[in-house]
DNA sequence: CTGTTAGCGCCTTCAG
DNA sequence: CTGAAGGCGCTAACAG
C-alpha cells in the first residue's frame, strides 16, 4: 500500500489535517512543523492520491482536447501542432486527454467531474451536439478553429476566408484568370470559408466562378490527386489551382507530374496551411500560413485561466493568416494572357 | 449539484447499496428492481462520479501515451499514427492522456493511482529513468518502438535494422556501390539500428563503409536538406543515398533539386517509414514501411489486457517492416558502373 | 497554530 | 435478494 497522509501523521506525531496543511502550503501552519512534515513525506516517498483530492475538491485535473474526428480529414501536421500547442501550456498541471468526438459512444460519460475543461478543435457543425452537451453540463470549454454562431462562447480561429482571398488574389495578380479550386472536406466549416474566400476574390476582380473549375476534395492527399486528375481532363484547363490545404496540393502536384504537366510552368498550384514540409517540396509550395499551434496554445491558456478564475470571457478571436509566396505559382507569360 | 446514487435511492425507495448494485449489473439483485432503478437513473440523467469510483476501486481510468519528446525528432506522421493506433483500442474505456517524458517536471506525480497503465513510445535511452520509475511504482507499462535490454518488459517494435538492410540491399541490387547514409537523431536507438542495417548490408556485399558518406541528421526535414547539401559538395559523389526517415528524404530531394541534380536519374534516394505522403512525392519515394499504427494498437491491446487480468506477459515482439519500391531509386546504367 | 469531526460518492463486507 | 455500517484518502469547517 502506498503511503498516505495518515502514515506521515503518525510518524510526525501530528494529526493528518496538519499534514494536509503542510503539504499544501497552507498559511495556517508553523514553518518548522511544515518543514519537518515535508521532510518526512519526502523520505517516505509520498505521492498524493489525486483521486481522493479530486473527490473532495471536485476537480479532475483532466483537460480534454477533442477533435471532430481522429480518423480522416485531420491531417497529421494539423493534429501534431494542435497537441503540441496545448501541451506546452497544460504541461504538468493537468492531464491532457486527447479524443475524437465521433468515437465518444456516449457523451454522458463526459461530465464536469471528469474534465475541468475542454478544448474543442472543431471542424464541422456535427460537433454542435457535443458543444451543447458541454453547455448543459456547464463544463468550461473553448472552441478552436471553427466559428460558432451562438454567443457566449470563447472561440479562437484562423481567418480562413481572408487567407483564401489573399492567395487567390495573388494568383490573379500573377495574371491567372482560369483559376480552379479544390474544396476541403464536405461539411467542414473551413472548407466553406475557404471556398467563399476563393469566390469573393474572383468576383472582386470581375471573374466568374465556374462550376467546372470547382472540385470536391476531403483534405486528404488522395482526394487532391483525384480532383486534379479530373481538372486535367477538362477541355479548357485552368492555368492555376487553389487547393484547400497543402496535403491536397501534394496530391494535385503528383497528378500533374504523372501527366507531365509541369508545375508551375504550365500550371500554378497554391495550398493552404503551410505544413512543415511545404517549403521543401519541389516546387516549394505557395500557401497560406495558418498558425494552429498558436491558436491551440492560446486556447489552452485561456481555458486554464477560466478554470482557475471560474469565469469565462466569451469572445471571438481571429488569428490572422499569412500569405507565403514560394515557387509553385508563376506569372503567366504575357502572350498567354 | 449532480445526482448521486443516494438521490436515486431515495426515489426508488431502496438503499444506495442496491442502486450501486443495479447500476453495476451485480448478480445479487432482482431483475425487476434493477430495471426500475436503471430507468430512474436514466431519467435523472445520472452520471457516475468517476473520482469516487476511482478512489474506492483504486483505478484511475487513465492510460498514458508518453513520447520521449513532443518537441523535435518526433515527426508529425509518427505522432499521429501512434495516437490513432492507441485511441482505436482505448476508446471510451479509458482516458488517453498524451505527454512528453521530457516535460514531466517530476515523475513522482505519476503513480499507480494516476495511471492504470502507460505506453511508452520510446526513442532514446534517456527514457530509461522514466521506465525505472514505472517499475518502482509497479505501474503496468509497455515499451514501444525501442528495444529494451532488461528482461521482464513487454516490448513491441519494428525491426529497424533488417528494414534498413533491405533497402540498402535493394540499392546495391540496382547497381549502386557509392551509397551514402543520412543518420537519424543522435541518441535515438532507431538511428543506431538503421545505421547498423546500412553498414551490415554494405559489408555483406563487399563494400566498405566510408565515413565521408555518413552524415548526421536529426529526423527533421531541415537536417536531411543540409546533410544532402554536404554530400553534394563531395569530390566523389554518391550515386545513392539512404535517408533514415522519409522526412529527411524530402529535405534531401529538395537539396538535389536546388542544385539541379535529378532524382533518380543522377542520384537515387531512399527513405524509411513510408509516411502517408511518400507515395505522392515526385519522384514517389522508395522506402521501408514501418507500421507504427499497428505497433501502437497492439501495444494498447496488450496493455489493457494486462490491466484487466492484472498480469503482464513480458515478451519482445518484432513487427516486420516492408520494402516499398517506388520511383526514387533507379538502376545505374551499365556504363556508369 | 493544531486537532476533532464530518463528509465528498462510491463499493464492499457482513447481517439479515 | 436487500440493507446497515464502514472506509477509500483527502480537505474543510469548527473548536480550542
Amino acid at each position: 500500500m502506498s503511503t498516505t497522509i495518515k502514515d506521515i501523521a503518525k510518524i510526525a506525531r501530528v494529526s493528518h489535517t496538519t499534514v494536509s496543511r503542510a503539504l499544501n502550503d497552507s498559511p495556517l501552519i508553523n514553518r518548522e512543523t511544515k518543514e519537518r512534515i515535508k521532510a518526512i513525506a519526502q523520505q517516505l516517498n509520498y505521492t498524493p492520491n489525486f483521486n481522493a483530492k479530486s473527490l473532495v475538491l471536485d476537480r479532475s485535473y483532466n483537460v480534454g482536447l477533442f477533435f471532430s474526428t481522429l480518423r480522416s480529414g485531420t491531417s497529421s501536421t494539423f493534429f501534431y501542432e494542435a497537441v503540441k500547442g496545448v501541451n506546452r501550456v497544460v504541461h504538468d498541471r493537468y492531464n491532457l486527454v486527447v479524443r475524437g468526438i465521433d468515437d465518444a459512444r456516449d457523451f454522458q460519460q463526459i461530465s464536469r467531474k471528469s474534465f475541468d475543461g475542454i478544448l474543442i478543435m472543431s471542424q464541422s457543425a456535427e460537433d454542435q451536439a457535443f458543444i451543447r452537451h458541454l453547455q448543459d453540463k456547464e463544463i468550461p470549454f473553448v472552441v478552436l478553429n471553427r466559428l460558432i454562431e451562438q454567443p457566449g462562447v470563447l472561440n479562437i480561429l484562423a481567418d480562413d476566408e481572408s487567407g483564401a482571398y489573399a492567395v487567390v488574389e495573388h494568383l490573379i495578380a500573377c495574371g491567372h484568370r482560369k483559376i480552379a479550386f479544390i474544396e476541403g472536406k464536405k461539411g467542414f466549416q473551413s472548407s466553406l470559408r475557404r471556398r467563399s474566400g476563393y469566390e469573393r476574390a474572383l468576383q472582386a476582380h470581375g471573374l466568374t466562378v465556374c462550376s467546372d473549375f470547382c472540385e470536391q476534395g476531403d483534405y486528404d492527399i488522395e482526394s487532391g490527386y483525384h480532383a486534379m486528375k479530373r481538372l486535367l481532363r477538362l477541355e479548357v484547363r485552368p492555368t492555376a489551382v487553389f487547393c484547400s490545404n497543402d496535403d491536397m496540393a501534394v496530391g494535385a502536384i503528383k497528378a500533374c507530374s504523372e501527366q507531365s504537366v509541369r508545375v508551375p510552368e504550365e500550371l500554378s498550384v497554391a495550398g493552404f496551411d503551410d505544413n512543415h514540409f511545404s517549403a521543401y517540396l519541389t516546387p516549394a509550395l505557395t500557401t497560406v500560413k495558418r498558425p494552429i499551434e498558436t491558436i491551440s496554445s492560446e486556447g489552452a491558456r485561456r481555458l486554464l485561466e477560466a478554470i482557475e478564475s471560474k469565469r469565462m470571457e466569451p469572445e471571438t478571436i481571429y488569428v490572422s493568416t499569412e500569405l507565403v509566396i514560394r515557387d509553385s505559382v508563376q506569372h503567366l507569360p504575357q502572350n498567354v494572357i
